[in-house]
DNA sequence: TTCATTAATCGTATTATTGCAATAAACAAA
DNA sequence: TTTGTTTATTGCAATAATACGATTAATGAA
């Protein structure tokens, strides 16, 4: 059907889900090590350092700033994108949660 | 398109976000998170554990098999699941240098 | 062998995602 | 105001993902 069930899961694997979705695509992924790596902010010069069309880039930078990971500053023609840290760390935080659960304690496979 | 130009990403990236992409869905958080839990190995009770139908949380399987993050023991009828201890770690160091990145560096929005 | 149990696979309906051309909107400069 | 520049939005085509009924495959028990 296309549609998740997420009213049978909890808050905080619907939370990890949707983190974990918008950086399922490489694109996302790229947009976000280069505003991380240009420190002082990003306009729309992303459409020429990654090679997809202005209108694709526009709606991945919209995902991103959906989720609060990053958030865009209006500079007369062009934005200015940028990492929003605060929203970073708490993502950090719930994703690090799920991925560093023990592994110490699991047995190997029966 | 609904297509992925991987091509024109690094393979590091497209990496990211295929693990991303896996965890992408609360279904399949919530098989490893259980997977974690139940120190001893797990077999298809994850069908009553969470909601859904048996070809669907099969399927889920399948494609955390896939990825390597999961491995499957048959024992008699039925297949005993667990967290691939190996290739998690391998995981996990991909994703960490990828939401670790230096946030203090970064300057915020022009 | 026959029957029951369990899991995988197949087929298919439905929704989501991706990508971009075309267009609109916002703004600066002339 | 008009013109050019930049970004967002709209609309649409194509592929991917989700879910599950029906079926098959594999195994153990009777």
């Amino acid at each position: 059907m296309g549609l998740a069930k997420t009213e049978m899961f909890t808050d905080q694997q619907n939370k990890i889900a949707l983190f974990a979705k918008v950086f399922g695509h490489p694109a996302r992924v790229s947009i976000l090590q280069h505003l991380f790596k240009i420190d002082s902010c990003v306009c729309g010069d992303l459409v020429n350092e990654i090679g997809l069309a202005q209108p694709t880039i526009s709606q991945h930078l919209k995902e991103l700033k959906h989720l609060g990971l990053i958030k865009g500053n209006v500079e007369g023609t062009s934005v200015c994108y940028c990492i929003d840290k605060e929203n970073w760390i708490v993502m950090k935080t719930i994703m690090s949660e799920f991925l560093n659960q023990d592994i110490t304690k699991t047995q190997d496979c029966c």
